[in-house]
DNA sequence: GCAATAAATATAACGTGTTAATTAAAATCC
DNA sequence: GGATTTTAATTAACACGTTATATTTATTGC
């Protein structure tokens, strides 16, 4: 039997908590926690979206996101109203307030990619990104031939 | 700005989950989170471990481990019992049925991992498991020169 | 046009992630 | 050896992950 230190998804996982270690006490101070700031950057990114476009783009599911919506919604960091051509979407903007918020906390981001990308290297990343790419894209079961 | 989908930690998320995918199913039909099945894989590998020492093989945090070995003992999957030389400590163990769980589980897992290495390519995966390790390493903030 | 179906959100319920506070047992220090 | 500090584990509180279910609005079929 495979060792267990050799689990991919723990080693994925373990991975992503080391990218992010420096960069989440930053988000606590502010009150977020790091789904409600990737909502907030798909937000300024684009704005106006609805939840089921946010919930694509930020990899989360429309319960989680629903509560998210609901909070931000009530510290009016986001606003929410009904799109006139299909009520049942809400369509989902960032307010004035969460920009401000937004501008205070991406340029910590920026530094924390920097030093990431200083530490373990360009040429290394983009790889990295690439194989992470790659498996994703094989990996999904999406494409018949499996089960 | 960075674009949004060039984020590294919901990559690696997304790596996760794909991974996972067609395995979680296997875990739910025995009423099993993914959680739960990594304590039971550490104790079928090293029998009659601390708490301590199983959340850190398993990365996860005290307070989600006391609920999940509280959980797994109510279903006598494991038992506990304080160490005899240190009763702050509680020794857990993989019981019978566990490890009768386990030998069901366990193969499915390994073709999981057959599958992945077939489609993504073995060297591909070692090539990946070694950046993986590399960027942990590097990015983690224990040795010191940051903050 | 109206019933049946599909789609977009929201709720419910339970387990985990996370930080802070608590309890109980060692270990330390005088 | 008794007070202080550390350590192992638990509890508390709140947010998210996940599956199932419900609700509301569009769309489809006839």
């Amino acid at each position: 039997m495979r060792r267990f230190n050799r689990s991919l998804p723990m080693t994925l996982m373990k991975a992503r908590d080391a990218v992010m270690k420096e960069f989440t006490p930053h988000l606590r101070e502010h009150g977020l926690s790091t789904q409600q700031w990737r909502v907030l950057r798909a937000l300024e990114e684009d704005n106006a979206l609805d939840a089921t476009e946010i919930a694509g783009r930020c990899a989360l599911l429309m319960p989680s996101l629903t509560r998210i919506l609901q909070n931000l919604e009530g510290r009016e960091l986001v606003s929410r109203v009904p799109a006139k051509d299909d009520l049942r979407r809400t369509l989902v903007s960032i307010t004035p307030e969460g920009r401000q918020l937004f501008d205070i906390i991406a340029p910590l981001q920026e530094a924390r990619y920097d030093l990431i990308t200083q530490r373990f290297g360009y040429g290394k990343l983009e790889l990295l990104y690439e194989l992470l790419d790659e498996l994703i894209d094989k990996v999904d079961d999406d494409q018949a031939d499996e089960e």
